[in-house]
Formats: structure tokens, C-alpha cells, sequence
RNA sequence: GCCGGUGUGGCUCAAUGGUAGAGCAACGGUUUUGUAAACCGUAGGUUGGGGGUUCGAUUCCCUCCACCGGCACCA
């Protein structure tokens, strides 16, 4: 397994080697950037003269590598035994970039790597530490997957070049295998199965990244905001409310202003600045500290599902996962230095409890101290200490970002995963060494001393835009009984059956389930195949002379096909347990 | 913000320098169904907004808005 892996990397790396060749042989004037393998395949960045690619392009490119494989190349490693020489060579063909990153390398024992004929004839040479395939035979199964633009070495005053992503697998079956799950995950897109449900709209009108949340969207929105209240009373937070606009005044005091006016709304009235909240952590501090506290009322936990307004940058906008209007699920706690630690053990168990609910899949990322840093050191290290044993012992695994903390404290990031192997960042748990201080939040210790609390910043779904974006992927707009916008469709026979089939759905609706009933004068096997793949309705009663004789329904569960005859009382009572116990499916 | 692409009935998509067509959905009718798409018909579009070129623009150009794939950003 392991050496496959290897072998996949090499073999990608490779092919992006042949990649740049056949571009080079088609463009003589491209220039190369970088051309690694990534996780799902690899990329070269080419600075082409006076060419956009395109679509057709990579065909001809494709179409170029297949000649090259076939010319049966192999590659060889090759130390540059004089650097000057080699950047100077580099220049002459233009190769500026190749010469800028040979420069940093120089003192690395830098290595070309050669790309030659069956006779030995060198066709093209790339900076590159290897290692390599030996040669092209191995390439079988590769394809070039899109066009776009990157920066120079990721830095948007660089300039732009054009990167070509692709992939390439061992096998044609593997290639096959990762094609099709593109596909299947496309299908899986929440902005997608958005439309198709129903679930929430976006609109010229309205503006980028501004969400209208729709009848069936908000019925799953209400289901887990029930959820989420009643587990932070639990777990002992105090749920509040603040208002979206403060005077520019509160954002100077905490700092805002400085550093992150561009992202926010200001509103001018005759007189005074306000502005619309980016953030809710200045509303709970000033709850804080509009009393006075002690050691004992420590910590205090803050919740509030605070909805928030950031201008952002018009390329970032994305679906649900990226809008400038989103509800965080926040929260804000104050401690003592004592308590930190089990404070962010508390918010780490309630993180993995959520997401397990969910079976979702996520990473996790813990962030250390940069180097610059405000807070006393002893509370970093302890934070970070205490941060790395909490997700041990809750068996996480995570990488750390060393130095990649925020100037205010260390972080824990939980990273979600879309349908297209997007990561975006769910849950976080941020220590906050500095607004306390900008605020001057005390309490008073056992000592009689006034001492500065530690602050952190949570949210467990991030936002609700965004979780639901994820979940909707996740589930593939098949939600499950809980949280299902319609949980049970009853489908009457033909038309003679539809006042008994009313009374059943009235009932069940007395009983506390989302029913649809589906009295449309179509015939019964179209109205199962809507309710069941088109709404994806979890559970189906069809009802006709059999059932209403009997007092039974006949149920059909979506992706299950047929459970059978039951009585309605049992069918209440099973998916009832199955709706309180948030749990899978008990119907059956 | 940057590079590239896209925007046509509610949805998915087609077509064209001579004012647009299909399927699904909707509506009307027929059918009254036994477990994942019955049949017939009707209606629905200033082709994202604005401007320009042209005898004529939905098509070509400019601009704005929005969306998509990336990059950068995500305090």
C-alpha cells in the first residue's frame, strides 16, 4: 500500500514532466513554473505568450503526451555541476522562473532531471529533486482536467500564469474509477440538489453570497438550532442575542477597525458611523463585563446563534459555503487561567459528539504561536499543550501548523469536506489572549487580586450556511428522518382512497410528523417514484382498498424498497423513536 | 480582487446577424391505477441589466450584475 502511494506520486510527478514537454513542444515560448503531484493528480504552471487554453488545447496537449509515451523516453538524474552556468542557461531560453527557483536552490545540490530518446538525445530537462519514473511505459492512464489561472508562487502580486490540472493513475480501470466519482460527486452538489429540492435560492437581485433560506431548508435549520440549544444548556452555556449594528466606536475598541475594515459594512446615519456586525465576540464581552465577577462565576459561556455581514472579495463567494451573510453558531467563554484547559477539553468533546451525530468526516489542524504574539507565553504553552493532550485523548488525529496561530492565540481548526474534496473550516476553538486586554476584562480571584480571564472563541457548525452546504453533500439531499423536511409521503391508490389517506396524514400530522400528502391525480407508481427519489421523502404509506380494509399501510422506505404491511400505530411509534433518537433507521 | 468560462420559459438544455425550440415541471382533459416515470392537449421567454455596432442583435463589441472552475483572501 505504502509503495503504491510512492509509486503514484513518482508516476504523477512524471507525467507532469511530459505534460510540460508536449505544452513546450506545442508553444515553444511557454515557460515553466512549478509542476507537482497534489492529492488527487498533479498541475504545471505555464507562462504562455500571447495563448489562452483552452478546452480543445488540452486535447491537442493530450494528444502531444500520447505521442511522447509512446516514443518510449526515459528519465535520468543529472547534477548540475555549475549552477551559474545552468542559471545562465536557463535565462537564455527564457526560463525565468526555472532560474529564480535554481537561484534559492543553489546550495541544495540541485538536480535537472532529463528526458531523453531511446538513442540518448536529451528533449527536455526540468529543475526538479526527483525522484522519477525510469520511463514513459509505466504512463498508462492519465488525463488532463481543466484550465486556470494561478499566481507566481502562490503571491497575488506575482503574475498570473496558467495552470493545467490533471491526473493520471496506474491503471485505466483506477482513471475510470476517479472519473466516475468526480461525476457521482457533482451530482452530490449542494448548490445543485439546492435546486432540485427546493431548499434554498441565491439572486441577482438580492447580491453574491446572500442566501434566501426556503420553506424545506428551514425546516432542517430549525431541527438542528433545536438541537444546538438544547446541548448548550447542557453542557452549561447561557444562550443570548446582540444587535447587527454597533457604532464604529466598539469596533475601534476592538481593534477591528484596523485591521479588518475592508471586509465590513459600514452604515452612515446624519451623525454617526455604524457598523454591521462582522463578528459577535464584542457584544459578549461587553455582557461580561457590565458586571463585575469572581473566581466563582467563572467560566461564563455565552451562546448565540449571531448573525454576521462580511464584504468579501467577489472570486471568494461559493454556494452555501462561502456567502457575506451567515449565522456563526458562537460562543465565547471566559475562565481562568486554571480552567483553559478544561474548557477547551469540553468544547473538543463537544465538537466530535456533533460531528459523530452526523457520521461527517472532517480534519483536524492545530495552529501554534507565531512569532508575533500578544498573551503571556506560559499561557500559550499551556494552551497548546493543553489543546495537543485534549485531542489525544479523544483520539483525533491532527497536524499541526506550527507558527500559524493568529497573533491572539493558538486555534484548533475542524476542516469539512464537501462533495468535490473541498475542505472548509467547520468548527473552531480559538484562545484569545488579546481582546480581554483591549476591553480590560478582570475578575476577581480567590486572592482578592483583579486578574485578566482567558477568552476563547468557539463555534461548533461554523455557520449555518456553510455546515448546511456540507450536509446537504453529505446526505445527498437524503435527510435523514429527523431532519427531514417531509419525513413520511402518503400515497393514496386512486382517487377513492384519498379521504382515507387525508385522515391518515392528519393523523400522523396530530402525532407530531412532517406529512405530505400526495393526492395528485397521478398514477401510484409515479407519485412513489417522486416522493421517493424526486423529494426524497425518507418513508412512503401507500394506501388502497388492502390497507384501508385492514386499517394497515403498506410502507415503502426511500432506497430500501419495500418494508411491508404495518399497522399505523407501529409505523408512529418506530419513526418516532427514530426521530428522537436523531439516530438511523429503526423503521423496518 | 486576478485568470478563464457561463448567463435562453420554474428546472435541464438546444438554436440562429432576419425578434427562439425540446424534455421535465405547471395548467386542462382522459385514465383510477397495487409498489421507483399512464395518455392527449394548453399555456409559458423583451434570450441577466444597460449601452454600442448594424437596415435588423438573443447572436458581434463595451460595461455592470450574478454564477461556475481555479488563484489569492478567509481577520
Amino acid at each position: 500500500m505504502e509503495n503504491k502511494e510512492i509509486d503514484l506520486q513518482t508516476l504523477r510527478h512524471s507525467t507532469s514532466h511530459i505534460m510540460a514537454q508536449a505544452v513546450q513542444n506545442i508553444y515553444p515560448q511557454a515557460k515553466l513554473g512549478f509542476g507537482p503531484a497534489i492529492d488527487n493528480g498533479f498541475y504545471y504552471d505555464f507562462d504562455i505568450e500571447g495563448v489562452t487554453l483552452n478546452e480543445e488545447d488540452l486535447k491537442k496537449i493530450e494528444d502531444e503526451m500520447k505521442r511522447l509515451i509512446k516514443e518510449d523516453l526515459h528519465f535520468e538524474k543529472y547534477v548540475i555541476p555549475n549552477v551559474d552556468e545552468q542559471i545562465e542557461e536557463f535565462k537564455q531560453q527564457g526560463e525565468i522562473y526555472k532560474a529564480e527557483l535554481l537561484e534559492e536552490h543553489r546550495n541544495d545540490n540541485p538536480t535537472l532531471y532529463l528526458t531523453k530518446d531511446k538513442s540518448g538525445n536529451v528533449l527536455f530537462n526540468d529543475l526538479c529533486a526527483g525522484p522519477h519514473l525510469e520511463n514513459t511505459r509505466s504512463i498508462k492512464a492519465f488525463k488532463l482536467l481543466s484550465v486556470a489561472g494561478a499566481y507566481w508562487r502562490g503571491n497575488e502580486k506575482n503574475k498570473m500564469l496558467q495552470r493545467i490540472y490533471a491526473t493520471a493513475f496506474l491503471t485505466k480501470d483506477e482513471l475510470q474509477a476517479h472519473l466516475t466519482m468526480l461525476e457521482e460527486a457533482q451530482k452530490r452538489d449542494h448548490r445543485k440538489l439546492g435546486t432540485q429540492l427546493e431548499l434554498f435560492s441565491l439572486h441577482n437581485e438580492v447580491g453574491g453570497g446572500l442566501v434566501l433560506w426556503h420553506p424545506n431548508l428551514s425546516v432542517v435549520r430549525e431541527e438542528i438550532e433545536n438541537y444546538w440549544r438544547t446541548e448548550h444548556r447542557k453542557r452549561g452555556y447561557d444562550i443570548v442575542y446582540s444587535p447587527h449594528i454597533a457604532k464604529s466606536e466598539l469596533w475601534e475598541t476592538s481593534g477591528h477597525m484596523g485591521y479588518y475594515r475592508e471586509n465590513m459594512y459600514i452604515i452612515q446615519d446624519e451623525e454617526t458611523e455604524f457598523v454591521l456586525k462582522p463578528m459577535n465576540c464584542p457584544f459578549h464581552i461587553l455582557m461580561y463585563s457590565s458586571t463585575r465577577h469572581s473566581y466563582r462565576d467563572l467560566p461564563l459561556r455565552l451562546a448565540e446563534l449571531g448573525t454576521v455581514y462580511r464584504n468579501e472579495k467577489s472570486g471568494a463567494l461559493a454556494g452555501m459555503t462561502r456567502v457575506k451573510g451567515f449565522t456563526q453558531d458562537d460562543a465565547h467563554i471566559f475562565c481562568t487561567p486554571e480552567q483553559m484547559v478544561d474548557e477547551i477539553n469540553a468544547i473538543i468533546d463537544f465538537v466530535a459528539d456533533t460531528l459523530k451525530m452526523f457520521d461527517m468526516d472532517f480534519e483536524v489542524e492545530l495552529s501554534t504561536r507565531p512569532e508575533k504574539f500578544v498573551g503571556k507565553i506560559e499561557n500559550w504553552d499551556l494552551a497548546e499543550v493543553g489543546l495537543k493532550k485534549a485531542l489525544e485523548i479523544k483520539g483525533l488525529k491532527y497536524e499541526i501548523n506550527e507558527g500559524d496561530g493568529a497573533f491572539y492565540g493558538p486555534k484548533i481548526d475542524f476542516k469539512l469536506k464537501d462533495a468535490i474534496g473541498r475542505t472548509w473550516q467547520g468548527a473552531t476553538i480559538q484562545l484569545d489572549f488579546n481582546l480581554p486586554e483591549r476591553f480590560n476584562l478582570k475578575y476577581q480571584d480567590s486572592d482578592g487580586q483583579l486578574k485578566t480571564p482567558v477568552m476563547l472563541h468557539r463555534v461548533i457548525f461554523g455557520s449555518m450556511e456553510r455546515f448546511m452546504g456540507v450536509l446537504i453533500e453529505h446526505y445527498s439531499g437524503a435527510f435523514p428522518a429527523w431532519l427531514s423536511p417531509k419525513q413520511v409521503a402518503v400515497v393514496p391508490i386512486a382517487d377513492r382512497h384519498i379521504d382515507a389517506a387525508a385522515k391518515i396524514a392528519n393523523d400522523l400530522k396530530a402525532d407530531g410528523l412532517r406529512v405530505y400528502l400526495d393526492d395528485r391525480s397521478e398514477s401510484m407508481n409515479y407519485k412513489i417514484r417522486d416522493c421517493l427519489q424526486g423529494k426524497k421523502i425518507p418513508y412512503v404509506l401507500v394506501l388502497g382498498d388492502r390497507e384501508i380494509e385492514s386499517g394497515k399501510a403498506a410502507v415503502r422506505a426511500r432506497g430500501r424498497g419495500q418494508i411491508g404491511e404495518m399497522e399505523i400505530a407501529e409505523f408512529v411509534q418506530k419513526i418516532q423513536e427514530e426521530i428522537a433518537t436523531r439516530g438511523k433507521e429503526i423503521v423496518e
